[in-house]
DNA sequence: CTCATTTCTTACCCTACATCAAGGCGCCAG
DNA sequence: CTGGCGCCTTGATGTAGGGTAAGAAATGAG
């Protein structure tokens, strides 16, 4: 398990043996099952996770119809949480649950500071990473504002080539913010041509 | 114009005099006419601003159509930039420019390996700032899925009630995602009730 | 294998919002 | 004061995508 997080490490971070021991103190194997849910909307106990094998998500049940709005795919190699809430003790604003049987390894509150402790480079790394999602997220409203439902099915085709075999289309309709009637005439559409 | 800036950190961050002036080092003062440009979507030599008095905003030009896409209003005592090309001398993803003539402390990407050297507080500190900003994105993204216009428009008043009367109507609706017609209706249809 | 449940497709009609077009109201320059 | 130019409003019409419903196909459990 902690294996494949070493090798994500590599090539990407300068890290001691006493390092690594470190972050595994604060780590938990954990094996999930499809659907089984990792974080709880709502709930204040509660962890982020390493995606080691197998893929999760988070998302919110928004509308008073109960319709979910998909906000990441997190697949192999991979972090997924809800960091604001999470170090603020603050109910998470998402659930987090498995959409296939996945290995993970679940970090809790205390993962946050004890980057802190390892470092400026660990400091900056994380650092990074938020500024990719941000920038990720900054170019997702952007096309949800000003594209349509096909054009942004095909930017998720590029985006993620791979997951949309192993996601359910509904799935991948809450992800775009279409009905999945709607995804599917989009496809039908698309397979015309 | 520094004082504003020292104001700012008060009761957020400790910060000893040598500190402050390190970093009034990097901050170049500056006035900004209104629609003056501060950074071009494409251009790679750029600057980012904290805001001392006026509003800039950062949007995209992202149809064919020339529609504009508003990302961030920045009124006094806000951070604005494109961190995440900035870091990278990638080009700018989005243009700044100014809502209302400004007054702002312009900084460059030599900004943030300076809070690398100024220790784990200030890192903490723009760490969380840039946690909010993500947790905010997150928040308008899934309204912007799952809302109508008409609600967003009230959320937008609930959350900048200063900026409203500020900005014009069409950089509102630019900012959520509709046509200055539909938001002049959407306007006209609340003011009966 | 078989039945049940979930997922996907297709058809029909409906709604929110866009687009187009015209007119009114500031606001500034001369 | 007057003409021009943004900005906002309002109306008429168009359209992408939603809601509903029913059947087909896939998936899963016993």
């Amino acid at each position: 398990m902690y294996e494949r997080l070493r090798a994500y490490f590599q090539n990407k971070l300068a890290m001691s043996e006493a390092q690594f021991e470190a972050i595994k103190q604060v780590l938990t194997p954990k094996s999930v099952r499809k659907h089984e849910l990792v974080v709880w909307q709502g709930e204040v106990e509660r962890h982020g996770a390493f995606v080691v094998k197998g893929c999760l998500r988070s998302y919110v049940v928004a509308d008073k119809k109960g319709k979910e709005h998909i906000i990441q795919f997190a697949p192999e190699n991979w972090w997924i949480s809800d960091q604001h809430s999470m170090l603020r003790g603050l109910p998470a604003m998402f659930s987090i649950d498995a959409v296939e049987d996945a290995e993970v390894l679940l970090f809790g509150p205390d993962f946050f500071p004890l980057l802190q402790t390892l470092g400026s480079d660990f400091q900056a790394f994380f650092h990074t990473l938020l500024q990719n999602s941000m920038a990720a997220m900054q170019r997702r409203l952007i096309s949800t504002l000003s594209a349509t439902a096909e054009e942004r099915y095909l930017e998720f085709l590029q985006m993620y080539p791979t997951l949309v075999q192993r996601l359910p289309q509904r799935m991948i309709a809450a992800y775009l913010g279409v009905t999945p009637e709607s995804l599917s005439r989009i496809r039908k559409e698309l397979a015309r041509s």
